[in-house]
DNA sequence: GTGGTCTAGACCACC
DNA sequence: GTGGTCTAGACCACA
């Protein structure tokens, strides 16, 4: 039984700015928040948020300027769809329908969850 | 940002604990293990266990023998099956769907990764 | 003034590393020694190491088997090279270059001192 | 592994010394800065910059006025090319054919990347 | 044993 | 101020 997310924090932070990106928090091309200033405001060590820089930087979704900052990509917003969508498909899907089946949910039935969600939510 | 899973501990237990009958680890009728064992084996205090115990005797899916032990109920799997699926239509889901749009994943192609993800598992 | 090699050590190191899959010291699909071996070789810090793994990870020359050790890639001599050649091109030339500038060598001298090179080392 | 530059400190300063003559930092019968001076902008010892000059003087690039100072020969200018091109040639040219080699880098393809870095620095 | 993660803290270069 | 590098050492999961 594992109590804690067993995810790497540093992987939770990078997923978590890509959702902030997603949803024009930070717009492209705009500087995003010192690593010490994430450190201390998610009361992380500032080499874990550094962790997460880079993983996003090798993604292409932010870059850097000496000195500077960093910055989200002129091309962030989709690098960051990719990156989270990825993440969705092979980590969050698989689990989701291996509970459907543990619950014997058919498919059919998820539409009409779906359609319930979108109905609520449309406003 | 949270970093350790959110929900109470004694409510992830009886999660796993409905898991486990729906599994059929634990036969209907059958004594599960005592208070003290899981809270040994899980590293967690007794008192925890038995508020999952409580939680689960009031779905009815667990019975108590004085002084004997705790049992699951004759219709326990079905029970349990419905507790279940009511987390998670109730949790799992919306946050599902929620990913879902923020992604821009329409409904169609949900069913395709379905598809695969039975092909996968189907042996 | 510096006295000291400016390029981070596990730069340097992941150089050293890809000199030695061109230099076939260490084969295709082979085991190259595990992070704590070469910390403790080349008297650098074990996350120093890995950083250097991390990055010729990340650019497929090597890859990763849990709880046994980093192994070269398939293609990794070829890849090898291609990552050697670009900092060879991007940092080694225009330095080299501008030291013949500097000393007002012409392109055409460079070719005698070649040929000479090659048939000193053609044995 | 050798993280730091392997050349003798006294020959690098020799080296930085003759590269200011050439780009006429120091003009030829000027004065250059005094032992003392230097040993504290480079940090390093006295007798470090000693060595250096006496480098220097036995080639002939620099000579000493009791009392007063060093100072760039009439022909130091001359000289200092002759000097840093010897080492150039003898140990950092091999060691870039060599380079060269591992990477299969055929001398055409030289000239192609000498000529764009020419047209690159050509303003 | 292996690698993976995280912390604490230091020093550096660049702006 | 910013990020970049490196060390020391801890704890974990996996095999």
């Amino acid at each position: 039984m594992n109590f804690a997310n067993n995810q790497a924090i540093y992987l939770q932070i990078a997923e978590e700015i890509c959702s902030y990106i997603l949803l024009k928090k930070w717009a492209q091309e705009e500087r995003i928040p010192s690593i010490r200033e994430l450190s201390v405001q998610l009361e992380v060590n500032p080499n874990t948020i550094l962790r997460s820089f880079d993983t996003l930087q090798n993604e292409g979704i932010i870059y850097n300027k000496r000195g500077i900052g960093y910055f989200v990509s002129a091309d962030g917003m989709e690098k960051a769809k990719i990156y989270l969508k990825q993440k969705f498909t092979d980590e969050d899907m698989p689990q989701f329908f291996k509970r459907m089946n543990l619950l014997s949910i058919p498919f059919n039935e998820l539409e009409t969850y779906y359609k319930k969600f979108i109905n609520k939510n449309k406003n």
